[in-house]
DNA sequence: ATGAAAGCGCTAACAG
DNA sequence: CTGTTAGCGCTTTCAT
């Protein structure tokens, strides 16, 4: 069913069928009302590909991730969607698993696709496949991932990541602890190392001390924080808290603890960072300093869609916006 | 950049371009080395919507599920993925809370932007709106979700979700328990039905009760089974074991144990279903039946693309398939 | 072997 | 207020 078929029916042309079907322009009142009559008859639905063709504009955005298996992700992606659906985008999930040759192959694919913008987490430290995107011209968003020299060159968000370690670190302190160690996430990742900032400046403003064999670092993914906890553990003079920079690294660490046969929070309190769904269901229940990732998710996409109309309107992307999520303490009972 | 500058640059016309692009045709061995190379300088991508409008057909697949922060979807959608973009397809991400107002409008959507196919796991217990998908037409593949008299209607995939519910009651039956209680999830989806119809048949070829008292039934959600669990510990004779229809809610049980001052799996033993990732990671690691996840998500998509070639060479839909995933005892540590 | 031209279905500028 | 028409960029007959 297409416009000339309507229009043979409504007994008009196809840009009257057209005109009533966008009300930009004045249509005789008995006439819209024939073609209305003949459009339900008909049951039509436009063709939105011939739309986009014409237009220039395919409304749909592209949210590319590392993977959605990540627990970061999922519910970053229903913020995303959310917001495309209420303003009539639609997305296409891309995992890269931080490919850059997937990255690549999935922008080109965007690109012929004449996607309207991106919403990108990926790895950043050297993707100018990404960075490139917005002097291209596309709409682009980096959300979490991005590099000091991205702000204010492209549209951000993210949490407040110096403050979430300085945060956690400062709690567990507060709390009694002296001893103080990390599970570090991979340093190429300037929000895990703004974390560790965070965490060495509360040290050092209270005057603690950080050996060196206290920073756990990540290798094999978070499986290898198992092993590392252990070792840890067996030190002359072992922690008695871990402030964990992300709660999937909180998991494993607990579950290295409890196989070690060591009570948490009692012999060694646990923090983590981003209050997954599942932290409240482990045992012990997990504290965590939270990331509002569904909102984050959501200002993402309304970030894009900004820089979609404003370019819709004036030919050219707006100045980038920075966008920063404070984030909240969620005490349970891994720590005391 | 498009075809016309192509050609104009070649010298030649569109239609040569065109030709060797998509190296359908014969063309002469020069002219192409000089076609190339225009594109190679001008680094020309096609345009997809354009090839779309004309070939009616667009490479992009539709997936749509209850929400990807349900721990069974994150894997099955990698696997969709990952499959899709293998072959030249990329997916459209829909997630519909079971709301069947998002979902009509969602199809709708994809319909205008003649979407090649659908993968869906709705509630589907009452949705004309998802099965009429293929009786009109549309490559369609049911996961895991669909109703006994869909079979042989339209292609599903999925579990053999009686034989997991008997061989994890079995399982807990041959450790020595003799009361055992069951999680159960909502009556109007078959494959719980199943799991429970297997349960009890197991039940019943042991010659073992089964007191409605031992029935819980989800309501709100999983969080509902917290308190129903804290209940049905609080009979005169509760349960030794108990069988949960999925992870996710047997998190919440062995939370609501662990608040009880129970201990896993000595004074109850705890088995779930899927194996999520989170399952070795919680305390004690959870003994469950696999679900092969991503292979379900990545078969889905074979069975899509099989389809949507099919009829692209025929015009019809072929005979529709069905796919049968077996299932693992995973044992781990929350039964003995 | 190559080019011309007819559309795929739609929007919008232009005429009337 | 409505109709005609020229594309959006591509594929594919049909000529040559």
């Amino acid at each position: 069913m297409n416009l000339k078929q309507v229009a043979a029916l409504a007994g008009v042309s196809v840009s009257t069928v057209s005109r009533v079907l966008n009300g930009k322009s004045y249509v005789n009142a008995e006439t819209r009302e024939i073609v209305m009559k003949a459009i339900r008859q008909t049951n039509y639905q436009p063709n939105a590909l011939a739309q986009s063709l014409k237009m220039g504009r395919s409304n749909t955005i592209c949210l590319m991730i590392p993977s959605i298996e990540n627990m970061m992700f999922p519910k970053l992606t229903r913020g995303v969607e959310d917001i495309a659906r209420k303003n009539g985008l639609t997305v296409f999930l891309c995992n890269t698993d931080e490919d850059a040759a997937v990255e690549k192959a999935y922008i080109e694919t965007m690109k012929m696709r004449w996607i309207d913008g991106f919403i990108v987490c990926s790895i950043a430290s050297d993707a100018p496949h990404i960075r490139s995107l917005r002097t291209e011209g596309y709409p682009l968003v980096l959300v979490n991932r991005f590099e000091a020299s991205d702000i204010g060159k492209v549209d951000t968000v993210a949490a407040d990541n110096y403050q979430i370690g300085y945060d956690a670190t400062q709690y567990l302190i507060r709390t009694g602890h002296k001893r103080i160690a990390i599970a570090y996430g991979r340093d190429e990742l300037l929000l895990y190392r703004e974390r560790r900032r965070g965490y060495l400046q509360a040290l050092a403003d209270n005057g603690l001390p950080c050996p060196e064999a206290y920073t756990m670092r990540e290798t094999n993914g978070n499986n290898g924080f198992y092993y590392q906890t252990k070792e840890l553990m067996g030190l002359d003079n072992p922690p008695d808290a871990i402030f964990c920079s992300s709660d999937p690294k909180a998991f494993v660490v607990m579950h290295a603890l409890h196989d070690l046969g060591l009570r948490i929070p009692e012999d060694v309190a646990v923090i983590g960072v981003d209050n997954v769904s599942m932290a409240s269901m482990v045992e012990p229940p997990l504290t965590t300093i939270s990331q509002h990732l569904y909102r984050m998710g959501a200002a993402a996409a309304n970030s894009l869609i900004r820089q979609i109309e404003y370019k819709e309107k004036n030919g050219v992307l707006p100045k980038p916006e920075r966008t920063i999520f404070s984030s909240d303490l969620i005490v349970r009972r891994s720590t005391n």
